[in-house]
DNA sequence: TAATAACCTATAAGTTTACTAGGAAATAAA
DNA sequence: TTTATTTCCTAGTAAACTTATAGGTTATTA
């Protein structure tokens, strides 16, 4: 029941481009000195975040990454689901070919759906903003 | 982000044993007729349920397992921390080895230890009885 | 004494995690 | 036009974890 690195390091890079922004692409390189994140493994986090449209990437010289939105427009739910993939603490919730088929007459299901949405309740109600200006008690 | 097979598995048993409860023991051949879960590895999570005390095991003829309280008195918690481990979704959370020497300028523990306590506080807050009575929305 | 059932330890296949590695493509500065 | 920089893409890989199997030991009852 843990959360990979994937996702604790999308979010800690996510930060990072926030509190560097003044407008210029920023390069992973420095990101990597910054946060102690390889930067071959961090090339392959990124274009999970590119492709979801929450950074922009430019390519060559002077290139490197920058926020699409401002930092209270994404929930940290956003950047874990796109990096970590669902969120659903066991695999029969959510596609279909993983449901059992004691599905039916699973006394657990509402139990588990319960701690699926609890999970992403409490993911999507703090914003990428919030985090930066530790205002989570 | 998944709970595993043991913690299922554990908790899919104990309501087995709730609901064939007649006063005699239930040997584990019984519940893997019913659960459709090999005996073997069900014999590899029940010490950790009769360790935690939470069933009581009688070994050779006519043996098997009871559970030692009434449905109501356990948590679903309680039988997912004895047989996951901790639900914490981060390592460095759990143990002084595991912390990180970041943790003090750390911006995202707060919130990870806010999932903890969220997470801990939801399966808390079922009983096995609930399980059982589809009490849960 | 025989059958049953929990207990204990080892092993192993399969999957996932957390990287590393090498090169291709794009872009800007020289 | 060349060079340096940087993202992008794909493949590989060691270690750890998951999900069991397997075999034998001990306890208990009929």
């Amino acid at each position: 029941m843990k959360i990979s690195t994937k996702g604790r390091y999308a979010l800690r890079i996510m930060i990072d481009l926030a509190q560097h922004d003044e407008g210029e692409a920023i390069p992973l390189k420095e990101i990597s000195e910054r946060q102690g994140i390889t930067l071959k493994y961090m090339e392959q986090i990124m274009p999970l975040l590119t492709r979801a449209g929450y950074v922009r990437s430019f390519r060559g010289n002077n290139g490197g990454y920058l926020l699409s939105k401002a930092p209270a427009d994404y929930t940290v739910g956003d950047i874990l689901r796109t990096t970590e993939g669902s969120l659903a603490p066991i695999a029969c919730l959510e596609d279909i070919p993983n449901r059992c088929e004691r599905q039916e007459r699973c006394s657990t299901l509402k139990f588990w759906e319960g701690l699926w949405q609890t999970i992403n309740d409490y993911v999507d109600g703090t914003t990428l903003e919030e985090l930066i200006n530790q205002k989570k008690k």
